[in-house]
DNA sequence: GCAAAAGTGTTGAGCTTACACCCATGA
DNA sequence: TCATGGGTGTAAGCTCAACACTTTTGC
């Protein structure tokens, strides 16, 4: 009988290493229409097993750091990327997720703006690719990513996260085109804007966006807070 | 630079160490008001830290099983349930959730039918308490099990979870009672009614409900599926 | 018959949706 | 001045919440 979640040694058997990897989403104009799709940064396997395919980016967490940390730590030293949203995804430990040994993968997805995304390190073994056209994966990799967009889609739909996916300023219709790229639909302009209008956490501005080519749009910014990670309990 | 998720011979430390916990719901009658409430089994703690004090019920996961696995013989092996619904909460990793050793849990939630839960085991070292009367509990377990009371209800309000709290044949007034112990507030009984009828997947029987004070209730059943366990990718 | 829960009907408020329309700017 | 996206108004339709009402049982 196990009586506790922290501990550990009452038990033969080796518990399964851990790793953390990151799904890391961020905005870039699609080299076809123009408008914003998604996009994720991929590290090229430099060994066995699947080398020489493209993975999520990741590693093991060190012992003095938090989950999230770790996360937060691997996206800068892979990607040279700070995220504006992360979160917690999901802990992957099939027995086949890896041929060879079995690994626990907890996984966090994370939204970059488009300014972090454009000076994004980019080399040999990182390197960016659309969301829906990702080739052969290491791992179980697509499957996860496949998972984090259902969640992506999810929390865009209701809560108020595709504001982190643009900068501190933007238009009504930029968010909109966030909207219409992750849900893959198109929204009615007029609705949308008196959707997000009726928000609070969107405080118009003073500001408007020049240089298009038509009349130029207010730029509003969002005042939400990201939201926290429930690993942190209020009595140390 | 870390290129895998699965590959954890990359880096010196050794990560910390892996456990899993469940959260476990059940429905009891109240003893005060006879309706039904919801209750949880812990257990208590045999050794330090925090010995006498309880817990929730865990441990280190085996190198053959999956995580969900691990979850479902833990919860056999601590109180001889077998739940009805079992799902990923949450991978809890902070760097003082334990005094002494650092632990990750990955920790699940679980619902179990009322004949379950009537003949779980109980004992001097297995106990159920009412979900919103916990006394002191070891680790960061309370702060787990609030953010699984969070989780419920959000599931539940929006969800079709709330049948697996139920046995196979329930009359609609024994899901709305589930709806308001676990949201802690009253429904419309007739609006209630007329939702769920609304919904396919819960079907009318020809039975009824016999031995009530008056018009005995019309049975119905579930008949949705439970929702995939994320971690099972298509491709083996 | 009476109390109480099972079950049905109805109505108004409010929100969503579709779309017509005006506004401001660059070319 | 015209094309285009920014931005506003509005009416139909639907959903939801409140509550009056009928039905069926045990006592």
């Amino acid at each position: 009988m196990y009586a506790s979640s922290a501990n550990i040694s009452e038990r033969q058997a080796a518990p399964p290493p851990l790793a953390i990897s990151t799904v890391i989403f961020a905005l870039r104009p699609s080299e076809s229409s123009g408008r914003p799709t998604l996009w994720i940064p991929l590290v090229r396997r430099i060994r066995e097993p699947f080398l020489g395919l493209w993975a999520l980016p990741g590693g093991p967490p060190s012992a003095v750091e938090s989950l999230q940390d770790a996360a937060s730590r691997n996206l800068a030293e892979t990607t040279g990327l700070a995220p504006e949203y992360l979160e917690q995804l999901y802990a992957f430990g099939g027995l086949h997720r890896s041929p060879g040994q079995r690994v626990v993968s907890i996984v966090y997805w994370a939204l970059v703006q488009p300014t972090e995304a454009a000076m994004a390190a980019e080399s040999e073994n990182v390197k960016w690719f659309r969301a829906d056209r990702l080739g052969d994966l290491a791992f179980d990799h697509q499957h996860i990513i496949d998972y984090a967009l259902g969640r992506l889609r999810n929390k865009v739909a209701y809560g108020s996260v595709a504001y982190h996916l643009l900068g501190e300023y933007f238009t009504l219709a930029q968010v909109r085109e966030v909207y219409e790229a992750v849900l893959d639909r198109e929204l009615d302009p007029a609705n949308f804007r008196r959707e997000l209008k009726a928000s609070p956490e969107i405080v118009e501005t003073d500001k408007y966006l020049q240089g298009g080519k038509h009349r130029p749009p207010r730029l509003y910014r969002f005042t939400g807070l990201p939201g926290l990670d429930p690993d942190n309990r209020s009595t140390p």
